[in-house]
DNA sequence: GCAGATGTACTTTTT
DNA sequence: GTACATCTGC
């Protein structure tokens, strides 16, 4: 491998990128070149004779896993393909393919999602009787996963509940185990707990990946944080990049301690503060600086913008929402006629509801567009049925994915026959799957609940057969036709829209044949649809994140919104939803345009609004 | 058991 | 203004 270039870097960078053995925490304000000082000292490591094999690189979401490994590949090659670079939810998944046996759980478990998490804590509920309020089943889930992504107990938070949760807790946790199923928290603490009860398995993982990498080190919570601590070695190779001005996911138990106690953990750690920012213009970075500086718990830094003077923020109070979205449109027209191109442009918002006016907007102004997140590709309930079917072509026993299909399209199975099976096939100890011919013939099933039922077997008799030949885009044209999803569809209103959407996933499936390791995919990540043409990025502020853009547009710095008013009760949040602007701010290079609006439409009313606090904070 | 109608209560951010 | 839950009549 050709030595590296290091005079692109400066001497903090280069510190950085050289520093090769023991524990490194780099302090990475925004636009520090973070990224670039990752991928140079992974290469150096390689260069310095490291097995690429040995090296992981963990990341908070899939989109900046992705880029890492294009990254990685750009310098150093085919050889990053050893590299193991990932989200430490896919780690996880990917550790318990490999040990998943020593807690009884087959190779083949599946991945439960907020949706299964949901629906299944709803039927714990309702099976243990008690009364089961609006949204209890997801209020439920959430404080499950919280308290796995906290290694905290569960009691500790039951505040406010109707009723103590543990017993329906443990019910959806026996569950998940029937079901042979893992949800998202599990992927955390399992392998941790694996680890801790198998010291020889923490060995052998330890010797594999010798020298650890973490990217947003300030959003991880105690449960990876455990994780992490289990994996790393005696030798401390263990690298963490972040920056505490940009810990935005307390919400979901990312905890910054974890990155600010660092020195605590590894007391020899060399830590390195990268403070030039090559992103942004002075003045940019100014406001920027000026409203985070109202945040009380942050490392001291001192961020410093290398493209002096530019152009700063410029703030708009518009009459309505409509206006707004109208006005940013306008502007953004103006900026793409000026030679301005559309992927250079970024329009960010606090909650997703604020996407549809914008859009709408766009639309009329013609002006290219690509929304990341909202109702993501596969949340929609046809693409879920079909995956539904293919989970249980790989797991029989994942009764959560049977409850869904088992009646779609209708096939006279209703509630009452579900739960009967359901009850049964408990009873007696199988999969629900397996417990439909003894239901029939016991009378458990009858009538047309029997028919459908058998008929549904036989559908999964024929999938199950065909996927052992066929290729995936195959196998999910003959689940749409041999399940009679796409007769029905066709008959629905929007149906065509729907066997489209069917058709966009076969096509994305063509020559896979490890339907296994793909649903996994499906489970812990959108499919982005990045068709990579030049269209405007139009986003939650959370997801912009990592990102930049020349020209950047923040709508709706309103009180109630950004602040948002779910998180008003504690300094701590607002301190939150500050370093949420400070982010957004800071993906900006050229410009940013922060806007409000007087009036604005939300539940379908009309409510008067006040500008955000942090306005002010700006000040001019 | 099902489809359509009517009512209701809600909207944070994501792996 | 929408996603859901419940109600109604077939």
């Amino acid at each position: 491998m050709q030595p590296l270039s290091l005079e692109s870097l400066n001497s903090a960078q280069r510190q950085a990128v050289n520093y090769l053995q023991g524990p490194l925490l780099i302090f990475a304000g925004a636009g520090s070149g973070k990224t670039r000082v990752i991928v140079h000292r992974v290469a150096n490591l390689i260069a310095a004779g490291v097995n690429p094999a040995e090296i992981l690189c963990l990341t908070f979401t899939n989109k900046a896993a992705s880029e890492m490994r294009q990254r990685l590949q750009a310098i150093i090659g085919p050889e990053a393909g050893h590299i193991w670079a990932g989200t430490f939810h896919s780690f996880g998944a990917w550790f318990l393919r490999h040990e998943a046996q020593r807690l009884d759980y087959p190779r083949s478990f599946v991945i439960y999602d907020a949706a299964d998490q949901k629906s299944l804590m709803g039927k714990c509920i309702n099976d243990l009787k008690l009364k089961r309020e609006k949204g209890l089943d997801s209020t439920l889930a959430w404080l499950n996963s919280l308290s796995k992504d906290t290694s905290c107990q569960v009691e500790y938070l039951k505040h406010e509940l109707p009723f103590d949760p543990r017993p329906v807790i443990e019910l959806y946790e026996k569950r998940l185990r029937e079901y042979s199923a893992f949800d998202f928290g599990d992927l955390l603490t399992k392998p941790c707990r694996i680890m801790q009860d198998n010291p020889e398995v923490a060995a052998k993982y330890q010797r594999m990946f010798r020298y650890i990498l973490v990217d947003e080190y300030q959003d991880t919570n105690l449960a990876q944080y455990d994780f992490l601590m289990q994996l790393v070695g005696s030798e401390h190779n263990l690298c963490v990049v972040g920056d505490d001005d940009q810990s935005i996911y307390g919400w979901r138990g990312a905890d910054v301690g974890n990155i600010l106690r660092f020195k605590d953990d590894f007391p020899e750690a060399e830590v390195i503060v990268l403070e030039h920012n090559y992103r942004s213009t002075e003045s940019i970075l100014k406001a920027a600086s000026t409203l985070i500086a109202n945040n009380s718990k942050r490392a001291p830094k001192n961020l410093r913008a290398v493209n002096l003077g530019g152009e700063g923020v410029r703030v708009d109070e518009f009459r309505d929402d409509g206006d707004e979205a109208a006005h940013v449109a306008w502007r953004i027209g103006k900026l793409l006629d000026d030679g301005a191109s559309p992927a250079d442009i970024g329009v960010f918002y606090r909650v997703n509801a604020l996407s549809r006016q914008i859009e709408e907007a766009f639309v009329r102004a013609r002006i290219p567009y690509a929304v990341f997140g909202g109702l993501r590709f596969y949340e929609r309930r046809e693409i879920k049925d079909v995956i539904a079917y293919l989970r249980m072509i790989v797991n029989p026993r994942d009764t959560e994915a049977l409850k869904r299909v088992i009646n779609t399209p209708v096939r006279g199975i209703g509630e009452k026959s579900l739960a009967a099976l359901v009850d049964y096939a408990e009873f007696a100890g199988i999969p629900a799957l397996a417990a439909i011919p003894e239901a029939i013939t016991a009378k458990v099933l009858k009538g047309k609940a029997a028919v459908g039922a058998a008929e549904f077997l036989s559908v999964m008799g024929q999938l199950k057969t065909l996927a052992g030949t066929v290729d995936l885009a195959e196998l999910i044209e003959q689940t749409a036709r041999l399940s009679g999803l796409k007769e029905a569809l066709k008959a629905e209103i929007d149906g065509q829209d729907r066997l489209t959407n069917i058709r966009e996933l076969a096509v994305s499936a063509e020559g896979v044949h490890d339907l296994e390791r793909w649903l996994e995919e499906k489970a812990l990540m959108n499919p982005v649809d990045d068709e990579p043409g030049e269209k405007v990025s139009v986003m939650t502020l959370h997801m912009s994140k990592g990102l930049e853009f020349d020209y950047v547009f923040i709508l709706g710095l309103e009180e109630g919104i950004l602040p948002h008013s779910r998180s008003l009760e504690t300094t701590e949040d607002i301190e939150e939803e500050r370093r949420l602007l400070y982010v957004g701010i800071t993906r900006a290079r050229k410009r940013a345009y922060l806007s409000w609006a007087r009036v604005r439409a939300m539940y379908g009313r009309e409510i008067y609004q006040i500008p955000s606090g942090f306005l002010n904070e700006i000040g001019d």
